[in-house]
DNA sequence: GCAAAAGTGTTGAGGCTACACCCATGG
DNA sequence: CCATGGGTGTAGCCTCAACACTTTTGC
């Protein structure tokens, strides 16, 4: 905290702002959601959704209301990413930003409203490779989504938040295409179910299949929020 | 980022800080430094060590800035934390901290310079603990250490910075003893060192051993930062 | 001589990989 | 009928936990 000198009055020369990485999973590549921008500086760029931050407002609930505010959804997992505060990562005003880390459901897409019309869902390959001029990103944003990617990659391996990139009901294999998805890998179907089940409150069976007698079970999200032995990387 | 409203421009009404939580091992306890606050608020109290972000300073060279001006020791290894937000955590003003940890070698005491004089190191189990009059601490002090503490003992097992809380050269019982104080559990000494020994490029010989002949073995850290697989927690 | 700590060996349990195989569905 | 995807069985490998045992240091 702020250790104030002799007869010195802090400074408050800051704006604060949140960014959100919001990620889903659309036909088998992971996406991330952005907006463009409609004024200087970068406009015309594409750039992570984020709002500054309220003089009153708690930082985390300011990333809240940005989310609400430009998806129109419920907020399903939010997670704090970490703080990005270079001195001219910003051109007009010293901004240090907030990231965060959202999963969002497949399927739940944002239907027309203000932000979320201006916005829409890119693979995160192309925005985090490092060498081609992909489509430009403003500010630091294209290293923020590359932290938020190596973030949720590691975090599927001993957590059970893959189950938040799916709806409410959800097969076994729905479950590892999300995995391959998020890692790129492909996983061997018989030996991830083992694993999955083998967790203890990972998944719970709904009791209903897909379809028929013989077809795939259903389940749905369990209580459990770690993995432990976590699930292994190829 | 910022989405700016039409006309409107961003208010900067902010103060940024940075908190480190710097963790070391004495005697065989988790510490962490604390200062005490020469002024109001929380006249008195226990406080992290920290500062105020300058006008054009980057978030993160604040905080080696600050640890150097508190500690006068070179700084070994600092993480970002996470950042605390709320709008009453200050009570003069609005005031956005980012924590940090740090992790000290065993024996690196700050000697005698400014702020070191005021501080020192305290048992991080009575800090966190949730029931009691502890030692009251500023600001929301206690939940960040409870988190760099938190984040100290799960980074402990899938990487390899339980050598960055030793001098350059150990034993792998010094090693072991490491994990034991951190994670306040007992280790089977011989598992440990296979474990530990097994890792490529975790430690490396020096070729010398602690005392004569048949004492225990020096080693230095090796180039690896991660463990895979994990080493496990009891 | 004795306690403490480091190093070595071994055994059994459990998890993971990699297969092969069966079953049901849906074209 | 066959292709696809879910579910089961099993053999081999690796890792870890829990021992016992030896050696050396330092008192």
């Amino acid at each position: 905290m702020p250790v104030i000198g002799r007869g010195q009055e802090p400074e408050a020369g800051f704006a604060v702002a949140v960014d959100l990485v919001v990620l889903t999973i659309l036909d088998g590549s992971l996406e991330a959601f952005l907006v463009r921008r409609r004024r200087p500086p970068f406009q015309g760029c594409q750039s992570l959704p984020g709002g500054l931050v309220g003089s009153q407002e708690d930082v985390d609930e300011a990333a809240a209301r940005v989310f609400g505010a430009a998806t129109d959804l419920p907020l399903p997992y939010i997670e704090q990413l970490g703080t990005y505060g270079a001195p001219d990562r910003d051109p007009r005003l010293r901004v240090v930003s907030v990231a965060y880390l959202v999963l969002l459901p497949v399927g739940a897409r944002p239907t027309a409203k203000t932000a979320a019309a201006a916005g829409g869902f890119f693979p995160v390959n192309p925005l985090i490779a490092s060498s081609p001029a992909s489509p430009t990103l403003a500010f630091d944003h294209r290293r923020i989504i590359a932290d938020a990617v190596d973030r949720a990659r590691s975090k599927l391996e001993y957590t059970t938040l893959a189950a938040t990139l799916l709806p409410d009901e959800f097969t076994l294999g729905d479950l590892r295409r999300v995995y391959e998805s998020v890692w790129g890998v492909g996983l061997h179907h018989s030996n991830f179910a083992r694993k999955v089940r083998s967790v203890d409150g990972f998944v719970e069976p709904t009791g209903r299949r897909a379809a028929a007698s013989g077809a795939p079970e259903l389940f749905r999200q369990g209580p459990a929020a770690l993995m432990m032995p976590a699930l292994m990387r190829p």
